[in-house]
DNA sequence: ACCTAGATTTAGACCCATCCAAAAAATCTC
DNA sequence: GAGATTTTTTGGATGGGTCTAAATCTAGGT
């Protein structure tokens, strides 16, 4: 119906697939040349590309990267597998990842495990079909360790975020939890308590390993012998219940360490709840310092852990293994940072002005 | 060096590259009856499928998706653009887009636009290269409306979700914000407010329109001509400048309502530093229900928006369309709750017993 | 035993780019 | 200006599936 004539519009009419053959025939030169061309091959000369150039734009050209990653070695995309992606922390880290694959004209998949191993298993077997030049993989709770190997067998380059299953070595990024808490533990112990808690944590992966080894290590450091550990899930809702069960004990805790926000703000309601006063009666540290830390009352204290940092870094260290696919294997660790609010008593929560500086949202 | 035995490893150690071809030659059939056993055609006779399915076993084989998009139609791939995936509301949108799509065997991309029209062209053009079979989009604030009939001509199916820009007819999934402002407004002249402010928006985009349609329409229905609408940034920050700039006008609302709930968490922090008490002095409701607002003091009634079920009606429509390209366009527009916690002053602050209900997470 | 409708299977073109080796064109050297 | 280089360009094979139309096989009917 439409002539044909040479705006863009007449092409995608058409059938919406121009090929490189299309152009080679428009520009008259080769396919081979066309794909130079695309590929900004310096091979192809100036004269000929700008007269390729002009085809490609004329006909309105759209690359077929599946046609391209079948030939080639490449497919431009990456495999994203997080367990929680409606947790906040999360979202961020995500960003981070985004923001760094953007530059490189990478696309990511993402998937959410809900910490099913068995869904993790699909998700991955379902990006191995895909052919993703990598996997930035935060591993479900319960996670095999052979699944590092499995995916090895596979050569597909994996690196290992937050948590880590298996043994090194392997690509990793993530935050020295161990550290955090070993500073959340020594503030504490400045501010004069000697009965600290830890509250969080049930399987037998890294991150929750580094937690409770820097909470005991930084105890005994101090000399402090009244250890307690409660092996809970991670919601809000286990942080209320654990500080319930708690401070039902013969001696209670005067301070407890979370082992992430959400945990922490359960707790903070908790002891409310029970009319006690979070940061006066009972001190609180939780991990993460996501951006709400800033509106509970009091404002939480909490170790920074970075999220969106920690996704531009896993997901560098993916490109960079997607280039190398055999150099040695990095493992990335940032370090926390405490961030001190009202929650753990350093200050007083008797105003309301300490609110209004953490305030600044990044948006 | 490792000898052609029959068992799984073999073939993966080879090349890691089985094809239909190897499964055809070890099962003595043709290409197109693997191919027909793989798509689980009723076409192949019983025993010939279990001799495939065996040998596809015992040689390892991986589907090829890519392959099979070059000449097929269906990628099996979306493509998911939100603006801010920080936000816990996209966290929980995104979940259940994700939960949906996995039924299906389908996987997404996700691209995060940051509310630039510019990154998002750029995702839109890359999903296209990736041959997605759909998008869904939340526009960019300043999207241009024509975007949409680019998409058309693009042949590339799209589902805006929350917002919507263009001409109907389109798909698009939501939720009612208008008839969530007027529940809003209707509750606060209940409890006897008659001069309720609305915080929030700026651009011209539908989300934004349909609250204040919501605000003032609701207003007018009670008689009530004293509004005042602010049009502000959506962020935390935001939102407690504006409740500064509001108290400080000669006649400062008893009520504000705020375009989404980090607003309203900046709101009720501005309040505080005037020494004002949210819920007493000052009625505060948000929108959207993030589960944050039970941790709150005083906990945030909120206009709860439902984004996993948004994202989960947005991923049906998107597989729908799909299937049915040329079918009529659908718009699902989900019924919004209005939340009654605390801040809007319907319940006394004065115990926290309250903030024991509404601790139970989903996870 | 012969014919036919229906059930299975298959060959071979096709999708669209990349890769390689070799051809063609341009430039240089003496 | 012939031969040696260097720079550009190209044909044709290739990757791993799907599709269509035609071939082959089966069981049922007479």
């Amino acid at each position: 119906m439409a002539q044909d004539n040479d705006n863009s519009q007449a092409a995608s009419l058409r059938d919406g697939s121009v090929t490189l053959q299309d152009i080679a025939a428009h520009a008259g030169v080769s396919r081979s040349t066309v794909s130079l061309v695309l590929r900004e091959s310096p091979l192809v000369a100036e004269r000929t590309r700008e007269k390729v150039q002009a085809s490609i734009k004329a006909l309105g050209y759209v690359y077929n990267r599946g046609a391209a990653a079948l030939r080639g070695s490449r497919t431009q995309t990456l495999g994203v597998v997080v367990y929680d992606i409606a947790n906040p922390f999360f979202g961020a880290m995500v960003a981070g990842i985004d923001a760094v694959l953007n530059r490189q004209n990478y696309v990511s998949f993402l998937t959410n495990s809900e910490d099913s191993p068995a869904r993790q298993q699909r998700f991955l077997e379902r990006m191995r079909e895909h052919r993703v030049d990598a996997i930035l993989l935060c591993p479900a709770e319960g996670t095999e360790p052979q699944l590092i190997e499995t995916l090895q067998e596979w050569r597909l380059p994996c690196v290992q975020v937050l948590r880590h299953v298996g043994q090194p070595p392997f690509d990793y990024a993530g935050t020295d939890f161990e550290q955090g808490v070993r500073q959340a533990v020594n503030h504490l112990v400045a501010l004069g308590h000697r009965h600290i808690a830890f509250l969080g944590g049930q399987a037998e992966h890294s991150a929750t390993r580094a937690r409770w080894q820097g909470y005991f290590a930084a105890m005994a450091d101090h000399g402090l012998e009244q250890t307690r550990c409660l092996r809970t899930a991670l919601t809000r809702q286990a942080g209320f219940d654990a500080i319930l069960a708690l401070m039902d004990e013969p001696t209670p805790p005067t301070a407890v360490i979370c082992h992430n926000d959400l945990m922490a703000f359960g707790a903070m309601l908790g002891l409310k709840r029970l009319g006690l006063r979070p940061g006066i009666d009972c001190a609180v540290i939780g991990t993460d310092d996501v951006e709400e830390t800033a509106l509970s009352d009091p404002a939480l204290t909490s170790v920074a852990t970075h999220p969106h940092a920690i996704g531009e870094e896993a997901a560098r260290l993916a490109l960079r293994r997607i280039a190398n696919p055999d150099g040695a294997r990095e493992q990335v660790v940032l370090s926390p940072r405490l961030q001190v609010r009202e929650s753990c008593g350093a200050h007083r929560p008797s105003t309301h002005s300490r609110h209004a500086k953490p305030l600044v949202t990044q948006d």
